[in-house]
DNA sequence: CGGAAAATCCAATGCGCATTTGAAATATGT
DNA sequence: ACATATTTCAAATGCGCATTGGATTTTCCG
C-alpha cells in the first residue's frame, strides 16, 4: 500500500537536470545543490532517490544512452543494403544532428568527451553496455568502405578520424552555445575568436546543415584515399613477396 | 643584497609538476598538495611563489605554449615556398608527434582540449596571446589548399576537421598511456576496448608514424575533396546567376 | 477519515582542499 | 662571523560541498 507517485515526477525531473549539469560541468565540478536548485527539488533529493551523486551519474549515463541508441537503430533499418557511404553519410548526419539539437540531446556527446578526456571509473562499468555498442556498428561501416584488405589497425585509424571530428563539433557548439547564453550578446574583443565565428556559423539550421555536409563529404573523400592507399600498399606488399 | 638562488629551482620544479598534474587532471580537480608533493615541494610554496593556484595555472599556460610555439616556428620557416599540401603536412607531422612524445608535450594538447570543453576564466586571459596566433597559422595553410574561392565558413569548417582529428588523438593517446600506467598490463575485460587496442597501436613509434600518414593522407583528400565542392557549387552557381 | 508508508525538508556533520600565519631554517653580502 | 632578506615548513583557518538524521508533510488505501 501506499505506492505514491509524486516520486517519480522528481525522479525524472533529477534525471533531466542533471543530464543537464553533468553535461556542462562534469561529473566531479557538478554539484548536487544545483541540480537540485534546477529540479526544484531539496538537497537530500538526490540521496534519497538515487543513494548518492555517482549513482546518479550512472542513471544519468544509462538513460542519456538508451535515448541516443533507439534512434540510431530505428534508422540504421532503413538502410540495410544501402552501399556503405550511404549508411555513414547518414550516421553523421544524425550524430551531427542530434549533436546541434536543443535540449538534452547534445549533452550525451560532452558526457561522453569528457569521458574521453578523463575516464571516472564509473564510466568503465557503464562502457560496455553503453559505448561499446556504437563503436561496433561504426567499426562495420568503416571496414565496408575500407574493403576486406584493411587491418584492424586501419579500420581503427579511420574510425577515430570521422569520429574526432563529430565529437570536435559537438563540444566546439556547446561551448559556444554556453557562452553566447552567459555572456550578453555584444562580447568585447571576441571578433576575432574562432568560436564565436563558428557560433555565428552555426546559430542558424543553415549552417549546421553545411557543417553535415562537409564533414561527410570530407570524411567520405578521406576514407577513400585511405582505400586507395591500403590497395597500393598491398599491391605493392604482394609484388615484392611473390 | 641577499638573492638566493634557490628560489628559482623550486619556482621551476612547481612549473614542471603543475604542467603534468593540470594536464592529468584538469584545473580544477588538480590538488596543490599533490603538485607540490611531486615537485618535493611545501604545501605553502605554490602560494609563496605564484600567489595562488590560478596563477600558477596561468605560468604554465604561458611557459607551456611558449615551448610549443618556438618549436612550430622552426620547422615553418624550413617551408616558406612548398606547396600548402606540403606545409600542412609538416605540420600535421609536428602536432602529432609532439603530442605522441614523452615528457611534458603532450600534456599541451591536453591543457588546450580541456579548455575547449569547458573554458576557465582564467584561459580566455591567455587565449589571445597563445592560441590565435596558431590558429591564423593554420587557417592561412588552409585557405591555400582550398583556394581563394572558399568562404571564411568553409576554411573555418575544414581547419576543424583536421585540428579536431590531431587533438582527438592526443586525447585518446594520453589516455591509455595513463591507463597503461596505472594498470598492471593485464587488464581484465578489456580485449574489446578500443582504447586498449589504440593503446597497442601506438605503444611503438611505428605505430605513431602509421597514424601521422594515415591523418595526412585522410585530411588531404578531405581538403581537395571540399576544395572540389566549392569550385564545383561556385561554378553551378555563377551559371545560374548569369 | 485515519493511519502508515513515502517523500520532502532543514539543519547539522564531516571531509577535502586552498590559503594563511608565524616561526624556523638557509643562503647571501659585508 | 654577523645581519638581513629570502625561502621553507608545520599547523591552523575557513570554505564548499556531499551526505546524513530526524522532524514534517504529503499521498494513498482500507
Amino acid at each position: 500500500m501506499a505506492v505514491r507517485a509524486d516520486g517519480e515526477d522528481t525522479h525524472e525531473k533529477l534525471l533531466v537536470a542533471a543530464t543537464q549539469v553533468f553535461g556542462e560541468c562534469g561529473y566531479s565540478q557538478a554539484t548536487v545543490a544545483e541540480i537540485c536548485r534546477i529540479a526544484g527539488a531539496n538537497v537530500a533529493a538526490v540521496n534519497y532517490h538515487f543513494g548518492s551523486k555517482e549513482q546518479l551519474y550512472r542513471a544519468v549515463w544509462r538513460r542519456t544512452f538508451e535515448r541516443a541508441r533507439s534512434g540510431i537503430r530505428a534508422r540504421e533499418q532503413d538502410l540495410e543494403g544501402a552501399p556503405p557511404e550511404h549508411r555513414l553519410a547518414e550516421r553523421i548526419r544524425g550524430v551531427i544532428r542530434r549533436i546541434a539539437g536543443r535540449g538534452e540531446q547534445p549533452l550525451f556527446a560532452r558526457l561522453l568527451t569528457r569521458e574521453l578526456i578523463q575516464r571516472t571509473a564509473i564510466f568503465e562499468e557503464v562502457r560496455r553496455e553503453t559505448v561499446q555498442p556504437m563503436h561496433r556498428m561504426m567499426s562495420g561501416v568503416i571496414r565496408d568502405i575500407l574493403g576486406e584488405g584493411a587491418t584492424d589497425q586501419q579500420v581503427l585509424y579511420a574510425q577515430m578520424s570521422v569520429i574526432n571530428q563529430c565529437l570536435g563539433v559537438g563540444l566546439q557548439l556547446a561551448q559556444c552555445r554556453f557562452n553566447a547564453e552567459n555572456t550578453g550578446g555584444t562580447d568585447a574583443g571576441g571578433a576575432l575568436d574562432p568560436s564565436q565565428a563558428l557560433a555565428q556559423h552555426l546559430s542558424d539550421d543553415d549552417g549546421v546543415e553545411a557543417l553535415i555536409e562537409h564533414i561527410v563529404c570530407f570524411s567520405i573523400a578521406g576514407l577513400h584515399a585511405t582505400r586507395d592507399r591500403i590497395a597500393a600498399e598491398r599491391e605493392a606488399g604482394g609484388a615484392a613477396a611473390s
